[in-house]
DNA sequence: TTATTATGCACAAACGTTTGTTCAGTTTAT
DNA sequence: ATAAACTGAACAAACGTTTGTGCATAATAA
C-alpha cells in the first residue's frame, strides 16, 4: 500500500494496533491511505484464513409471501448490526429445493442459517448441524429433532380465535388446514379442537379440511365447504393465504363477510384491515420472531449454545379483532 | 481424499477429467468418495482462487413491500439456475443505508448487483461500477448515468391510466406521488400530464401531491385532499403503499370507494382483487423485470456486456380494470 | 533395441487475508 | 560501558481451491 507490510495494515485496520505495538503515526498514516483509496479488505480472502464468512444463510418457503418477507426485513437487518450479511434461498415449498439450498449454503460455508422448514423431516437439518452449520428454525419446529426454535405459540393462537367464535354464537365452524403434519399445523388444529370441546361442542373431523397452506387450497376448500348442505357458520383459516382463497372462493359464490359466512385468519397483513370486510386475524409477532432467530444463532456460533433454556421459545400470538365475524 | 492429490480431485469434480487426462476409473472412484463423503467444495477458498464468487447481491428498498418481495423471487430462482446465490441487502428507502450496502457487497466481492435504487444520485453507483463490479437498476433509472436498467415503462402506463378515468367521465383526478425527480415517479406523473392534454384538460398543479412512496404520504395526502372546497373525483396512487394508505384516509372519512371517490393504484397485488373494492391496477410484469435483470447482470459478468441494445429496457405495463372507478 | 510419443497423475504457485514469531534498533538499568 | 528489556515492524505460514507445468511410466514407432 504505502511502504508497509500486508500484516501491519492488517493489524491497523481491525484496530490491534496498541495490540501489537504500531506506532500512532504508522496507524494514522494506514487508515488515512486506507481511506483516501476507499480500501475495503477482500472479504474472501478473509472468509478463508479466518474460517467464518459473516455470513447467514436463510431459507424461506416463499419470499413473496408477506408473513416471510417480512421476517426477512428485519432478519436482515438485525444480522447486519453484528457484521453479517443474508444469503437468501426460497424452497418453494419444496422439500428437495429445501436440501439443494442446505447443501448450497453449507457450501458457501454460511456462519449459521434460519430456516423457516417446508416438511415433515429434519435428517437433512440435523445433517448440515453435522457438519457443524448451527440452524435455528423459525416459524415451525421439528419435533424430537432438538434444532432450537423460535415459533408462535400456534395452540394459544387457535384456542383465542375458537374460543372468540364461540363467544360470537358460532358453533359450525370448519377449519382449513395447511401442511398436515408440521408443528405449526398440528399446534393450531389442537387449539381449535381443545377450544370447541371446552365449550362442549363436539369436533366433526368433517369440518377440518385441507392440506397446505397457499391461495388454492384455500379457494377449493372453501367452494366445497360453501357447498355442504349444512354450511359452517364460520370458517378459521389457518394461513393468510388459505384466507385470501376463502375470500375469493366466497366473493364468486355471490355470498358476503361477515353477512352470510363469517372468516377469522391466521397472520395479519397489512392490508388485512383494509379488505372488503376488516378481516379479524391471529397476529404474530414477527418482529420479535425475526430477532430473537438472529440473537439465538449468533449466541450459537460465537459460543456453541451452552445457554439450554434460550433453545426453545414460543411467542404468544393476539388475536386482532376486526369485523369479519358476525354475531349469531 | 482418497489417495489422489487435490489437483486431480478438483479436475474431476469440474469435469474436466478428459480435457486433463484422468483416466475413468480414477475419475469413478473420486466421484464415488466425493459423494460417500458427501463433500462439497469450499466456495470460499474457490472465489478467492477464481475471483468471482458466483454471488449477486440484490438491494431494494423494502423487501417487505411486495412488489420487491416477489421480484427478489423471481431474481433468486433465475439466479440459482446459474449458480448464483443472493446477498439480500434492505436500504430501508435511506440513501447512506443503501451506500453503506454498496461498499459491503463490494467488499463481499459479489460478481455483480441488481440494485432498485432509493435516491436520486448515482455518484455511489458509478463508483462500484468503476471498481469493476457491474450493476444493473431495475424499477428505476438514473438519468445520464449509463447504467444499464430494466423498468416499466411508467409514462406509459400513467397514461393509460388517466385516460381510463378520463374515458370514466372524470375531470378532477388527484395524483399522489412517490419521491420527486426519480424518473418512476416522473414518468408516471408525466404520462398523468400529457393524457390530460390530450383530452383538452388544464393540469392543475395543486392536485399533484405528496413526495414518498409509503403509506403515510397516501394517508396524509388523502386525508388533506378530501378536505378540499372541491374534492377531486378519482385519486391516482402512484404506489400500492400509496393506495393503501389512501384507502385508509377515504375509510376514515366515512366515505366509499368508488362511490364517493375511484382510485386507480399504480402495481397490482396479490389482494389487489380482494379488496373492499376490487381495485383497478397498472400491473407491471415483475417476473419480466426480475429475469431480464438477471441475464442482462450475466451477461455483463461473463462477457462484458458488448451488447449495447440490451442495456436499456422498457416494459409495458397493463392496465387492470376492476371496479374502483366509478362512471360518472 | 532405442527413441519418441502418449498417458496419468502430482507439484507448486497463486488468490488476499490473519497471526505467531522473529529480528533489528533503541531505550533503560546496572 | 555493557547487558537487559522494550519498541516497531516485517516475515512466513496457513486457509482450500484452481491450473500451468513437470515427471515418471507405458505404449508406440523406427
Amino acid at each position: 500500500m504505502i511502504g508497509f507490510s500486508v500484516s501491519t495494515v492488517s493489524r491497523v485496520l481491525n484496530g490491534k494496533s496498541e495490540l501489537y505495538r504500531i506506532s500512532p503515526q504508522t496507524t494514522a498514516k494506514i487508515l488515512n491511505a486506507a481511506d483516501e483509496y476507499n480500501y475495503y479488505p477482500n472479504r474472501i480472502a478473509r472468509g478463508l484464513r479466518l474460517e467464518r464468512t459473516e455470513t447467514i444463510g436463510l431459507i424461506v418457503p416463499d419470499i413473496a409471501n408477506q408473513f416471510f418477507s417480512y421476517i426477512a426485513k428485519t432478519i436482515e437487518i438485525e444480522s447486519r448490526k453484528y457484521g453479517y450479511s443474508i444469503i437468501l434461498g426460497d424452497s418453494l415449498d419444496d422439500s428437495s429445493t429445501e436440501r439443494e439450498l442446505l447443501n448450497l449454503l453449507a457450501g458457501r460455508r454460511v456462519d449459521g442459517i434460519i430456516l423457516a422448514p417446508v416438511g415433515l423431516s429434519s435428517d437433512h437439518v440435523t445433517d448440515i448441524i453435522r457438519k457443524g452449520i448451527p440452524v435455528v428454525i423459525i416459524d415451525r419446529y421439528l419435533p424430537g429433532s432438538g434444532i432450537p426454535y423460535i415459533t408462535s405459540d400456534n395452540y394459544y393462537g387457535g384456542f383465542q380465535a375458537i374460543e372468540y367464535l364461540i363467544s360470537m354464537g358460532h358453533r359450525t365452524i370448519a377449519c382449513i388446514q395447511g401442511l398436515n403434519g408440521i408443528s405449526v399445523n398440528t399446534d393450531r388444529v389442537q387449539g381449535y379442537k381443545d377450544a370447541l370441546l371446552k365449550y362442549g361442542i363436539a369436533v366433526d373431523e368433517s369440518l377440518i379440511v385441507g392440506n397446505d397452506f397457499g391461495e388454492e387450497n384455500g379457494y377449493i376448500r372453501t367452494r366445497i365447504l360453501l357447498s355442504r348442505k349444512k354450511r359452517p357458520t364460520a370458517i378459521f383459516a389457518l394461513s393468510n393465504l388459505i384466507s385470501l382463497g376463502a375470500m375469493r372462493a366466497i366473493a364468486e359464490t355471490g355470498l358476503a363477510i361477515p353477512d352470510d359466512i363469517s372468516l377469522v385468519s391466521f397472520d395479519d397483513q397489512t392490508y388485512s384491515a383494509l379488505l372488503a370486510c376488516p378481516m379479524t386475524t391471529v397476529e404474530q409477532s414477527k418482529d420479535e420472531m425475526a430477532r430473537m432467530a438472529v440473537n439465538i444463532l449468533l449466541e450459537i456460533i460465537n459460543d456453541g449454545n451452552k445457554n439450554e433454556e434460550l433453545r426453545n421459545i414460543m411467542i404468544r400470538p393476539r388475536l386482532i379483532v376486526r369485523s369479519s365475524v358476525k354475531k349469531i
